[in-house]
RNA sequence: GUGGAUGUAGUUCAAUGGUAGAGCGCCAGAUUGUGGUUCUGGUUGUUGCGGGUUCAAGUCCCGUCAUCCACCCCA
């Protein structure tokens, strides 16, 4: 009996063509944080459940796969790769230099329900800047962000920054600390929900005079600089909260195309362990699949495996999501290419010639492979188009005598005929668009 | 996890409870060294899977798996 092929819901396999593109993207993303001096570092899948969930292990939220190893060891499969960091640096902090600069790009796991965009098991783009407190770091990730869309030539990106504490003083400055999380919960469903709707549930949550308020802080708009103005007198005067953004906003002003980041009092949630700047971003368009890249500032972070403390600030990029955002838009960007040129076989005693002059094309930086038949060269010609190969070579008993080579452009179908090898590297250099 | 929609050939879609079809694609030939046209012939199915009702199920019912949508949460 045959097993029935299939895979788990929210796993995916990927095809050459998708997994092309994902490698590109991964690859430019790589580029990208080395040009900042991020450097890369990698952590197991599996840890023991403990490490991941914390001593009360309340994994209730974060639908964590959980088991029991062979050795009867309690473990789970890594929902983020922040965590796992936490951990990592609690280990090897004397054998790092502070500040620490990372990046980790790897797939993480969550029994969540699936959607467009969300599957149960994805890949994360997680870089960080730990060891320091300062509004640089802070400055830097953004600045990091804004790069990486900027590499990844995706337009249209959007990062919304807020700070956790400011609501926090505005909730204070009205006595109203105590429904935070509802408030929250509330405020993050204004543009879903309306206006209208929101006023309603804060005034059930508060009183009327503070929905209005609240509604006026989440709703605050202008230039960053006015937001921040507004946020600050309803917060109460100016703190060292909004002295932090103001800075950040400011320098801003210079280093990134004005719009690309906005004050966003609404982006208050994220992760419960940040506690300073976090941001979102949003591909313009596709708002619908959600952020893209979600991070901001947590203080305390290492402090579960540690006395000492760590204080840092990253950010995440979800591939996946990116990617299914990016399709939503028609924007997938990148070849998926299989390789340069396709040395067709025009006869098969020439196999060894061929296989020589694939070897040469490739010492010439040019990607290239031997199609292993002597079949009709249109079969031929049509197999390199299928995998988006752009040129052929073709040369029989006649151009191997002469010393001569072929070269087709398949899209055009223009040939390039009874060149020598010098003259068809020259001709295809010029054609490949690096 | 809760609620809803969907699931038929490689693909896009048909089929009042009564023999599972069409376009596109694919393969072969006309065309043995150059594939986009044309013509001829050919190919494709456990109707997601498993039960049930019925003389008869792609169609109705139940379960299950998967996808999509909303909630929740988030990348």
């Amino acid at each position: 009996m045959e097993i029935t092929p299939r895979i788990l819901k929210g796993f995916r396999d990927f095809l050459p063509p998708a997994e092309i593109r994902r490698k590109e993207l991964v690859r430019i993303l790589e580029d990208s944080f080395r040009s900042f001096g991020f450097v890369p570092i990698d952590t197991p899948l599996l840890e023991y459940a403990e490490v991941l969930l914390g001593k009360g292990g309340g994994e209730t939220d974060k639908q964590v796969y959980r088991f029991n190893d062979h050795g009867g060891r309690d473990v789970a499969l890594r929902f983020d790769l922040t965590v796992p960091f936490a951990r990592y640096m609690a280990m090897h902090r004397n054998e790092l230099n502070l500040p620490f600069k990372r990046f980790h790009i790897n797939k993480v796991f969550r029994g969540e329900n699936t959607q467009r965009g969300r599957y149960r098991e994805f890949t994360q783009c997680d870089f960080d800047i730990v060891g320091t407190d300062s509004v640089s770091a802070d400055l830097e990730i953004v600045l990091m962000i804004t790069s990486a869309f900027a590499a990844l030539q995706i337009p249209g990106v959007t990062v919304h920054i807020s700070h956790r504490g400011i609501f926090n003083r505005f909730l204070q400055a009205h006595q109203v600390q105590d429904q935070s999380v509802e408030i929250l919960r509330t405020v993050d469903k204004l543009r879903k929900v309306g206006e209208e709707e929101t006023l309603q549930t804060l005034q059930t949550l508060t009183s009327p005079e503070v929905a209005e308020k609240t509604l006026a802080f989440i709703g605050a708009s202008g230039s960053f600089q006015e937001i921040l103005t507004t946020l600050e007198s309803l917060a109460g005067g100016p703190c060292p909260e909004s002295q932090t953004l103001r800075e950040i906003g400011t320098a801003l002003e210079t280093l990134v195309t004005p719009g690309t980041v906005i004050l966003d009092p609404s982006i208050t949630r994220g992760l419960d362990y940040y506690t300073g700047v976090v941001f979102e971003t949003f591909l313009k368009g596709a708002e619908g699949i959600g952020s893209v890249c979600s991070g901001g500032r947590y203080d305390d972070l290492v402090s579960l495996y540690s006395k000492e403390a760590m204080p840092g600030v990253g950010a995440s990029i979800g591939l996946d999501r990116l990617l299914a955002g990016l399709e939503e838009l028609g924007q997938l960007p990148g070849t998926t290419a299989a390789a340069d040129v396709l040395i067709t076989m025009q006869d098969a005693a020439l196999t060894a010639h061929y296989h020589e002059l694939g070897q040469r094309l490739r010492a010439r930086g040019i990607r290239c492979e031997v199609y292993p038949e002597a079949q009709k060269l249109g079969r031929q010609f049509a197999f390199a188009e299928r995998k988006e190969i752009p040129l052929a070579l073709v040369c029989g008993l006649r151009e191997h005598q002469d010393g001569t080579v072929n070269l087709r452009v398949l899209e055009t179908r223009e040939n390039h005929q009874d060149l020598t090898e010098e003259q068809a590297l020259e001709i295809i250099h010029g054609l490949l668009p690096r």
